[in-house]
Parts: C-alpha cells; sequence; structure tokens
DNA sequence: TGTACATCAGTGAACGCGCGTTCACTGATGTAC
DNA sequence: TGTACATCAGTGAACGCGCGTTCACTGATGTAC
C-alpha cells in the first residue's frame, strides 16, 4: 500500500502476465480473480484498482497476446532460424514443432483462445479478429517476399495458417492421452505443409534463400 | 415421479442431449446443472438419479457425441450429394459449408470440443481421442475406396481433416464480429482442399465417381 | 526546500449469488407371493 | 389374478463453497503552497 505510479503500471501488467498464463491453461471460466491476484502477487480486492471487471481484463490479455504475437513470433522463430533460410518453411517448422504444441503459454495466441474466441465479450472478441487480421497480412506478406509473388498471396496464407491451426489442436488435444497420435498428426501436417511450400502452384519456392 | 424404466432411460437421454447442445453453445464450465435440468424439463436434484457427478455427465456427453458423430455425418453429408458424387469433396463441401459452421450444436464434435478437450476429465479426454481416431480411419477409407489408392491414404485423411478443422474454427471464432473474413477462410480453404483433392499426387482422384 | 494535504494502489473482510452436491420425501412402477 | 411391498426416478429445499464484486480503511506517493 502507498505505490508509486510506474509501480502501478508494472503491477497492472503482473496481473495481466498471471492472468495470460492462467488463462491459456485453464480457460477463462475456471480462473477465479482471488486465484489469479494471488498468482500476480496481490490480495483480491486491488483488482479493481486496475479493471472494472473480470471481462474487461479478459479484453485487457487478449490484446496484450494479439500485440505480443508479432514479437514473441520474430524470437521464437529466430531459433529455428538455422535450420532453413525460408522464412515461411521457418514459421512452418516453429507452429508444427513439439516445442510450440507444449508450449501453451508462450504460443500462438490465436491457436491459444481459438476455442474460447466465440464466447468472450464483445471487446476481446474485436481483439482477437484483429489480430487473426493483421496476422494473415503479415503471413501473406512474408510469402509475397519469400516467393516473389504478389498474387494469391492472401489466399496461401489463408490456407497455410489454417491448416497449421487445425494441426496444432488437433495434435494438442490428444497429446496427454495419446502421445504418439499427437506425434503423427504434427509430423504428418508439419511435413505435408512443407512439400507444399516448394511444390504447390503458386507457392511455389522461386528462389528458397531470397532473402538473407 | 413414479416413472416406468423405459421412461427413465429416455429421460437420461433428454438430459444428456440438452447437456451436449448447451455444452457446445457455451461451454462446460458456463453451464450449472440447475440450468440443464431445467432445459431437459426436470427440476435439479433428479441429476444424481442418472450420473454421479457433473464430470460423470460430460463424459457420457462426448462419448454420445463421439458415437453419434459418424452417423449424423452420414446424413448430413446426404444432402450435400447432389453436388457431388466424390465422397471425399462432398465431405469436404459438407465441413466446409456455412451450414456446417453455424450448425454448432449438431456438428462434427471433433471440431465443437477441439478447444475444451485438453482440459475435460479422463474419461472424457479418452472419448475424445477414441473419436477423433475413429474419424481419421473412416476418413482414410474413403480416400481408399473413392482414390484407388492404398498407401499414404492414412497421412492424407491427417492433413486433409486438420485443415478442414482450422479453417472451420477460425471461420467459426470471427463469423459474428467480421462475417466477410469469416467467409473469405472458408472459401478460401473449402475451395484450396477439393482443388487438392483433385490435383495433389497422392490424393490424385482417378475416377471421380467410381463408387456409386 | 519544507510542510500539509489529496490521491489512490494496496489490504482484507464482507456482500449476495449460483455453483455442485446432498437429503428427506413422494408415489407410480415393478416384483413377490 | 390380486394384494402387499420394495424400488427408485422424481421433487424441492438445503448444504457449504467459491465466485465476482464492494467496501472501509491504510499509508506511501505525489502535489500545492
Amino acid at each position: 500500500m502507498g505505490v508509486s505510479r510506474q509501480q502501478a503500471v508494472e503491477n497492472r501488467h503482473a496481473i495481466v502476465a498471471a492472468a495470460e498464463k492462467l488463462f491459456r491453461e485453464r480457460g477463462v471460466d475456471a480462473v477465479g480473480l482471488a486465484e489469479l491476484m494471488k498468482a500476480a502477487g496481490f490480495t483480491q480486492g486491488g483488482f479493481y484498482n486496475h479493471f472494472k471487471s473480470k471481462d474487461a481484463l479478459v479484453a485487457a490479455v487478449i490484446e496484450k497476446a494479439m500485440d505480443d504475437g508479432g514479437e514473441t513470433y520474430a524470437s521464437l522463430i529466430e531459433n529455428a532460424r538455422s535450420a532453413d533460410a525460408n522464412p515461411v518453411r521457418q514459421r512452418i517448422e516453429w507452429y508444427l514443432s513439439p516445442e510450440h504444441r507444449a508450449n501453451i503459454e508462450a504460443g500462438c495466441p490465436l491457436s491459444g483462445f481459438v476455442g474460447d474466441a466465440r464466447r468472450l465479450g464483445d471487446v476481446a472478441r474485436g481483439a482477437y479478429v484483429e489480430g487473426l487480421a493483421a496476422n494473415l497480412q503479415e503471413f501473406a506478406r512474408v510469402i509475397e517476399e519469400t516467393e516473389g509473388i504478389s498474387e494469391g498471396s492472401r489466399g496461401k496464407a489463408i490456407t497455410l495458417f489454417s491448416q497449421m491451426v487445425g494441426t496444432l489442436l488437433l495434435s494438442r488435444a490428444v497429446a496427454d492421452v495419446d502421445p504418439a497420435l499427437a506425434d503423427e498428426i504434427l509430423d504428418e501436417g508439419r511435413q505435408h505443409l512443407l512439400t507444399a511450400v516448394d511444390t504447390q502452384p503458386g507457392i511455389q519456392s522461386r528462389g528458397r534463400s531470397r532473402r538473407r
């Protein structure tokens, strides 16, 4: 009690960060504010100094997750960069890696919240849509730059990303009950998409390491 | 009160059916037993004559949804049958139709519960995995029969189904906030997959109406 | 620069409410003789 | 076949509990003069 303005801002960030982690792991409905505030290092009552309702927190969490998405993305893909010079292939390899499947807390929020998106409040739902739109645009840009095409890049971004999401979600859904099936789904999807990038008309890779 | 054995069995089915509808619409956590029993036409207390806990009901719902899956599937696909004689294409067209996107209550349970699957109880999670395994096997069989191939059919089933799931989920997630984007995702995914069935090596359609 | 006071993030107890679950009771169904 | 009784799906009230939210209070921070 009695805390500097800067400290208060940092504390707010801590609450959002703790909430994001818990919401992704267990779902928004299953996490109570008392537990959440405790995880962030505070007592229950302080919550309403930062947010006017749980719904407002959820919106802030989704917004933050979507904004972080781009950056986390970049840094995580960086790690997989050694394997392949083609940025499109890098994305696929990272997205459909066992690490990304396991790391639901810091993974792609579009996958992490896709099941909940329909049920969230208005602001959070809006943020989700904006995040998806931005991601598709970004991905289309990367495809254009990498493949040297300008037409059809958006369509390719949509179909590639849809399959990445579907593969990751199915693999995650069965990962702890049937790890073999989960791996099969992940491997099959990754292999298929990497092949598709190289051979599929319109995604034909003209110069696989054109950039960098 | 005072009800025949047969009536009791029917009432149990009514509870499961009401639960399935509500769980799919709003999520397991967001639906209370009182509301659920009222929707099924009963009072709260009777619940425990049929199930030993909410978790047991959830498991029964998932099991039923997975079992129904095959049949509902068949009858819904039947409606789309006029459009195309190829069973693989029929599936894709139905799965990625605006009707299936809107009809979350009777739609594919593998999509409907994919976001929740990780968080369900042990029995329900097991039922989900079994349902997915059965569906992939069935789909692979259909692909084999349709395409006249025996090798690689499982891989094709996995990659096709993953993309169907990813496309449907993303389209659903944004459907009410941004219908145009939702349609773009659905149309792009459907078009891509239908093309893939015809042209992709290994799914090459040798005789599109080989069956029926 | 020092003093007086307002601000506001924090605490921790309390609120009403709906949750999953339990219980005593009812009475038609189904069974035993 | 008829009568006596056990069964058990149903009712509706109640249980403790944790939920989201509110509140009075604290005291260092930040501001006014």
